[in-house]
DNA sequence: AACCATACGGAACAACGTTCCGTTTACCAA
DNA sequence: TTGGTAAACGGAACGTTGTTCCGTATGGTT
């Protein structure tokens, strides 16, 4: 009993997510709708009824990532390596993934309620998978056991933020930060 | 040569910090303009005469705190301790002054034109304490060598970010981050 | 071909930062 | 005390955004 969407509107919906894609790279995930709109050659009407926040918009242009992201966490764990090791590497992958979009770490952060979705949507879909490698590490002995998954990915997402300032190296800050992740013996 | 100002002028811009600081403690520092005015009792334009960008008014009435920190820096190496833990005591301080202003650390953060000065003025007066800190701490061979002092304070501002947040320490994890710091002998 | 639910476009509204200028006022000199 | 003037004020007005709303167009179906 899903009446299918009409053909306008599936053509609509894709060429958006293209036009958005392309004005994130080229202006941050903050580019005003209007702009993405007029990429597009739609009203800005015609963007609220297919995403009706920023956030929708945001989550899907990257869904695809984060799902490459999220089931990358249990292969990390499985291959060789300790848990540490293992947890490590995941955190790369989500630092790679921040700082190279613009703006998204700072919308991720941003108390925006508009962002809350997006907030929501990253911590739903990653937190299990942090969760996982970190109790991995812990019983292994290998990290604090006062620092929780949950302050651990918003402290990397934050350390992502204002990347592309060429003294601040984010990739080196998060290292830093996982470093002292683990238990000094 | 300098021609006294107005004693009105003069009240009003006592009357105008009074009312940012309250404001600021109220609703964060990205509180909006309007509502400064109206808490002072004056105009909008009375606000950009002595303030031209909020980042004057937000560096005028936290000037006092942000000094306090500059001088305990020397202070703390000064005290007994290794210079690792007068590094790490001093950016307690800056954390403990970040995390208490609303939306500071998320302005510190913006590239906002608009808080370009307020960026510029907290490097320019914190950055060479940070810079001297670091710098003893390197000279005792007590942290890494390729961690700059510029990227400890953007990285801590960051990680200062969106604090409020009752499942988020912003202390514990800046503790986690210098605590990294540390040369791994 | 005709109908209608779906979808569209963009004008219109609200919130904000910022500018600008007619009016008021503090200061000084006569 | 009383003008005169430069300084300062107030708030209307403008530009830029996000968001809503409704008259219009159109794809799908009968």
């Amino acid at each position: 009993m899903v009446p299918r969407k009409r053909a306008d509107a599936r053509r609509n919906e894709e060429t958006l997510l293209e036009a958005a894609a392309a004005a994130f790279v080229a202006s941050g995930v903050n580019v005003p709708v209007r702009e993405i709109a007029a990429q597009a050659g739609v009203g800005v009407g015609t963007i609220y009824r297919h995403f009706p926040t920023r956030a929708d918009l945001v989550v899907a242009v990257y869904r695809h990532q984060i799902e490459a992201c999220a089931e990358a966490g249990p292969a990390l764990l499985a291959g060789g390596g300790t848990a540490h090791q293992a947890l490590a590497a995941w955190i790369d992958m989500f630092v790679d993934f921040l700082v190279t979009k613009h703006g998204l770490a700072e919308a991720l952060q941003s108390d925006d309620a508009t962002f809350q979705t997006l907030h929501g949507y990253f911590l739903e879909r990653l937190l299990p998978v942090c969760e996982r490698l970190m109790e991995a590490a812990r019983e292994a002995g290998e990290v604090r056991e006062d620092v929780s998954a949950y302050e651990v990915m918003r402290g990397v997402g934050n350390l992502c933020a204002g990347a592309g300032d060429s003294r601040y190296d984010a990739r080196r800050l998060v290292g830093v930060l996982v470093g002292g992740l683990r238990v000094s013996a």
